[in-house]
DNA sequence: TGAGAGGGAA
DNA sequence: CTAGATCCCTCTCA
């Protein structure tokens, strides 16, 4: 294993970093085996950059990945001989999950370790003997108080050590419901085989390994079915948190509509009504109101006032600190989080692994497109040469300043006039972030806009013209990146974005997934400026997608 | 009683 | 890094 063999797609670093070349003849089945257990850092055009990172490697241990696995398939696709460390530290990540558990005995809560000097030595830390009773069998375990529960995990995760927690769960009041399977008047509805065994990867047989973690699904790939689909395994009382009252009114009109669930047992707990149902939905911001900086969290209390048997986060990726630690206090009751992109810019990610749990499925996007449950999608980043004066303003302008000038470049609003014009037959999202440059493009284009001060009515008369092709393009702000109810289009034009969020630019994609009744794909165009700021922040918005298999064509628009 | 504006928060 | 959207509450007005 010592030459080295120049047709191997991988070179492994001794920064734990993996580049993998785009061109390799086996890059898609390389690619997928890397995302199991590492991210994406970088990806130029040539050459993919990924990282393992302790969370990476915690959650490829949760769901199942072995050691010798990936040290085997790095050995084997490595062009170059591979640094030892880099294996043994992997493998020392890898090990240290579920080295620790929590369990129960006699009904006592206890941290528990085989090896009694790995739990003597981080007993040494005040941060987690402060939390932690005395050893109970030997120096083996240590009772922990019930409500330290989480703050012990989070103690853990600190010094990388990510506990597995096999205490198991309050059962929560019951509530017994079923998903409709009559379709009497109403759209067939069936649980699909990918939401199945999400909904099965979360809960394992009921046995203490499940009952929490987070399950990621790409955008339009039906979350709240798994959602729901978990609820009915549960029968049992649910908190679900979500991001808005748009999606509060969904989450509620999908429960009615696809369970036997009865309109007075599912209630919203909003500014509007505050109603606590057996299934409760409320957003993430009623629980962190307060009154003032110092003040209560004055709703949290729901948290622990209904004997829920499962809390389910929407869009768990957005979670705010105060939620994490109100979620550090109910360790005892089943928690499940729902995403599509779990990646956090904050560096949270370990924090919603220790406290809603590691990471129980997570369906490659080119998988779901393949099985034809959501379109396919062309990926098209055009640059956009600087306007006239403007190349001359950038460069004589202050580093913060310049990425608004790019972005907001005019030069792209031909770009749009002409792709608009190319797309004639087909239903148009143009998506930005600057108020300026829509409203510029609405008054050329001569289309509807919608952005944040647009009243509701107005709205749904628009997303009804559009729906209903009176209108074949709508301008969005960053409303986009929230509205739920934001009606389905065949081609998006991105013309700016926000720094360098890989959230914002897979919701944005996300906008076109739903299957076009013929089997046509869609069209994801962005605008970036040439030889500006743009580029590499356009470039870090793309990561995620890259990472799910998605290639941007890159396309010069030069003026006529 | 309900709609709508305004302020503060993250 | 900024601009923008959203949420909550409270107050006012009919």
């Amino acid at each position: 294993m010592n030459q080295v063999r120049p047709q191997a797609p991988l070179i492994v670093q001794g920064d734990r970093t993996i580049t993998v070349e785009v061109y390799h003849p086996r890059y898609e089945e390389i690619r997928d085996q890397l995302n199991r257990f590492a991210e994406l850092v970088k990806s130029p055009e040539h050459l993919h950059t990924y990282r393992m990172t302790p969370v990476s490697i915690w959650n490829a241990a949760a769901l199942g990945e072995s050691a010798s696995a990936i040290r085997e398939f790095l050995l084997k696709e490595s062009r170059y001989p591979v640094a030892p460390a880099v294996l043994d530290e992997m493998e020392s990540w890898l090990g240290r999950y579920g080295l620790l558990r929590l369990e129960r005995v006699d009904g006592t809560l206890q941290l528990a370790c085989d090896d009694s000097a790995v739990l003597q030595e981080v007993l040494k830390f005040h941060d987690v003997a402060d939390l932690v009773g005395e050893s109970s069998n030997g120096p083996a375990s240590v009772t922990v108080p019930e409500d330290h529960r989480g703050l012990v995990k989070q103690a853990l995760i600190a010094l990388e050590y990510p506990v597995e927690d096999l205490a198991g769960y309050r059962e929560g009041a019951p509530l017994s419901f079923a998903l409709r399977t009559e379709t009497a008047g109403r759209a067939p509805f069936t649980v699909r085989p990918y939401q199945a065994d999400a909904t099965s990867a979360f809960h394992r047989d009921g046995g203490p390994v499940g009952g929490n973690g987070v399950v990621v699904l790409p955008c339009g790939a039906g979350k709240t079915i798994v959602g729901m689909s978990v609820m009915e395994k549960l029968q049992t009382r649910t908190l679900i948190l979500t991001t808005n009252q748009v999606a509060v009114g969904q989450w509620r009109a999908e429960l009615l509509d696809k369970t036997t669930l009865q309109p007075d047992q599912v209630g919203t707990y909003t500014a509007e009504h505050k109603t606590v149902c057996p299934v409760t939905i409320t957003t993430y911001q009623m629980m962190t109101w307060r009154r003032s900086r110092e003040g209560e969290f004055e709703h949290m209390a729901l948290f622990n006032e209904h004997d829920w048997g499962l809390i389910i986060y929407d869009e768990v990726h957005l979670l705010p600190a105060p939620v994490f630690r109100a979620t550090a206090d109910i360790q005892a009751r089943r928690r499940l989080g729902l995403t599509a992109t779990l990646v956090r810019e904050d560096e949270k990610e370990d924090e919603v692994f220790c406290l809603i749990g590691p990471k129980r499925a997570d369906i490659p996007w080119k998988v779901l497109e393949s099985q034809g449950w959501i379109a396919s999608v062309r990926c098209v980043e055009v640059r956009v040469p600087f306007s006239g004066e403007l190349k001359r303003v950038y460069a004589a302008s202050q580093n913060r300043q310049r990425f608004r000038l790019a972005s907001e470049n005019e030069a792209k609003d031909d770009a749009v006039e002409r792709l608009v014009a190319l797309h004639e037959d087909d239903q148009i999202l143009v998506i930005g972030q600057y108020l300026d440059q829509l409203r510029r493009l609405r008054d050329r284009l001569d289309v509807p806009m919608i952005s944040g001060r647009t009243p509701n009515e107005e709205r749904e008369r628009l997303y009804k013209e559009f729906r209903e092709r009176r209108v074949n393009t709508l301008i969005v702000s960053k409303v986009g990146n929230f509205a739920v109810d934001l009606p389905d289009a065949n081609v998006a034009i991105q013309v700016s974005g926000t720094y360098g969020s890989r959230q914002e630019e897979a919701q944005r994609l996300g906008r076109i997934l739903r299957p076009k009744e013929d089997g046509a794909g869609a069209t994801f165009y962005t605008l970036v400026t040439e030889d500006s700021r743009e580029g590499s922040f356009a470039q870090k918005r793309q990561r995620f997608l890259t990472e799910q298999g998605y290639a941007y064509e890159i396309r010069s628009e030069r003026p006529e």
